[in-house]
DNA sequence: CACCATTGTTGCCATAGTCTACATTGTTGC
DNA sequence: GCAACAATGTAGACTATGGCAACAATGGTG
């Protein structure tokens, strides 16, 4: 037998598999992620994949979930560090939002992608979990008069739009990375002022 | 010869893979173009969009920018039909926008897209001049006191992110198409409240 | 220790994108 | 007119990919 060191089964492929694509996305975009190519990094054959992922929209979809998990901890970690006061806490929040946006561009697409058909069931489920973050902190705001009174996700939705949008301005490169800070403040600002309950 | 009803040279091969593939990335998404596909649906060979498209990234090039000229239109007649008050100019701007990438979210998700490097000058021509009726908006808006003053630019990118952020719950399936409508009429109103000379 | 599910491997096929050589048509200068 | 040349389309080759099926090795379980 040849001198391999790797023995015949590798033991975590799947979590290999996902590391590795989520490298190669982040450095090189979905296009070029290749399921063959990525057996080859992780050395084994080209056929292997097949048994964790049946096809290559799945192992998109694990990327997705696994995306959405990774921002939710990196969104608790912000609004935790951030301190009491309300507003300190949304800008934490937006800011490491974005961060993750501008980081992990391509990863943020896939995992909006809207081709998500059949078991969607565990991506939206890490999805919401990822979003209580920021529902928990439209609470907060309503909770202290800061914000107007409503359902959270209403009002969520329009600062979780306007967050979303100023990510995907960066990404797309139509605003540049130094404007990025301010605009992020201006937005926060802007979104305060304007749910200040009015009337 | 064969009795072939076309002649060797299409006359506008360039429009008709254009058309197609418009309506090949609505109907079926990004990810299913191709163009030897194309080539067939077209009736010429599999060589033959080579001539017009380098290759399938100057294709994709292509569609965004005539993306941009379709959106720039829809974006005017919008404004234009909405009468002289501001409010309403600008709700149906926003509306016009989220239509737009609803129908074609493929399409918009290309345009938006970090991928054209190189000579993306009649690319970036086309998107200002779409977003130029924005940035016209804004300034009525400030002419008639509606809108804090400042640099157009400045107040419409955080307009324009929620616009965008509000297109990209909806096309993801995050939100569902009832509420938009909804959700568009809390974020202009959203807009105009907090951007309201404030102090 | 025999049986079986899990996990990898190898080979095959259809299709795609890209490149090169060649064919046809349109145009332009003489 | 027409000869040269540019533009446009065709045909074939090459490589890579995703997906499938048959087979091999491993590990667990009765």
């Amino acid at each position: 037998m040849p001198v391999t060191d790797r023995p015949y089964h590798h033991g975590n492929l799947r979590t290999a598999l996902l590391a590795e694509a989520e490298r190669t996305v982040r450095e090189r975009g979905v296009q070029e992620l290749s399921l063959r190519e990525l057996a080859r990094q992780v050395g084994v054959s080209h056929g292997a994949p097949r048994r964790h992922f049946p096809d290559r929209q799945a192992l998109l979809d694990a990327l997705a979930e696994a995306g959405f998990a990774r921002l939710g901890a990196e969104l608790r970690i912000a609004i935790d560090g951030a301190g009491e006061e309300f507003e300190a806490r949304l800008h934490a929040t937006a800011a490491a939002y974005v961060r993750f946006a501008t980081r992990d561009a391509a990863l943020l697409e896939l995992m909006f992608a809207s081709k998500h058909g059949k078991q969607s069931g565990a991506l939206h489920e890490a999805a919401d979990r990822a979003f209580s973050v920021m529902l928990e902190l439209i609470e907060q705001g309503q909770a202290e008069g800061i914000l107007d009174h409503g359902e959270p996700e209403r009002v969520g939705l329009v600062l979780f739009a306007t967050i979303q949008g100023i990510a995907a301005l960066v990404s797309s490169g139509m605003v540049d990375a130094e404007q990025l800070d301010e605009l992020v403040a201006d937005a926060t600002a802007h979104f305060v002022r304007g749910s200040h309950a009015a009337a």
